[in-house]
DNA sequence: GATAAAGTACTCGGATACGTCGTGTCCGAGTGGACATGG
DNA sequence: CCATGTCCACTCGGACACGACGTATCCGAGTACTTTATC
């Protein structure tokens, strides 16, 4: 089971973009992480396109968030990135081979599926419950509000 | 992010394997299941190399439980097949670029590994709390007690 | 009839191709600002 | 000095190759049972 690299750089992104002021377009954000700008712009497109940030077309043009931090669970992020489906996908056979359970039996979830899905709830629900102004907080806590000042400043520096 | 489909084999075969009182050879729990042989072969060899069951050769060989149904988790079946380590791996970006933090600042991990890995041990709780035990019970509860019964004459049956 | 040894059929185990999805990149469409020009 | 039209540079957006991992398969090594020949 392995995660979309590019989940890492998207919470980030959508960390770095609180500080923001402008727009920033999405090879200022590449440079500023050192990573492919190419790349990266292919996960921002899936932010964009998920609704969490909005695109500024033109000169001065870039990414911005669509909606306040509060209202950007990291679950958000994660889903636009990865896909929303859970890693667990019941394929029923129990239905199939010799011992077949028959279909009039299957109104509910096998037990299997059942701890599947409740265990990928668990995850969600854990990640629903840190909004991207949570991270912020913490990143202040960490390093310090110059941090975030330097940011916001670096940021705002002509391309 | 997508597990691998072998996973929900591995966990079916060790609920079956409750109910067998002999080796059952990885032949007859693919046809049991109406699967791939050779494949359904190698996760069974991850989860006998994992020391989850027990091989036994020669003629009247196969598979067995190598501990008792309630000491044997799903977590640990999925760890098995699937890889014990997070799906989310921090590349440590923060890190890099021109507005890197400094290393002696890294003590611990970033705010956004930090929510990663929580809610991925929420995730592991879940399934650590699901035995194959529980599962057997919830198999009987669901389609009664003559389920497990018939399954086990039908793996009893000559080849 | 009992014993022992050889043969056999069945099992697991690891090494080997194929397909699919993630990774990384590129170029075209669209838009806002900047500039030169005329009034 | 101000309005206006044109131009241009910069942005996003989707379409295109490459590579790695999961998927599916095969054949060889090892072992317990079966059979048979002998005592």
């Amino acid at each position: 089971m392995k995660m979309s690299g590019g989940v890492e750089w998207a919470l980030h992104c959508a960390v770095v973009l609180t500080a923001a002021e402008r727009p920033v377009p999405a090879t200022r954000l590449a440079e500023m992480h050192d990573v492919s700008g190419s790349y990266l712009a292919k996960q921002l497109q899936a932010l964009s396109r998920a609704g969490l940030i909005r695109s500024v077309q033109g000169h001065a043009g870039g990414y911005e968030l669509a909606r306040p931090p509060a209202e950007i669970t990291a679950l958000d992020v994660v889903e636009a990135i990865d896909g929303a489906q859970p890693a667990f996908v019941c394929t029923e056979i129990r239905q199939r081979g010799p011992l077949a359970t028959p279909p009039e039996a299957c109104s509910r979830p096998c037990p299997i599926s059942r701890a599947m899905s409740a265990a990928d709830q668990a995850w969600r629900a854990a990640l629903a419950a840190v909004t991207i102004a949570d991270l912020a907080v913490d990143v202040t806590g960490d390093y310090g509000p110059d941090v975030m000042a330097g940011l916001r400043g670096w940021l705002s520096q002509s391309a």
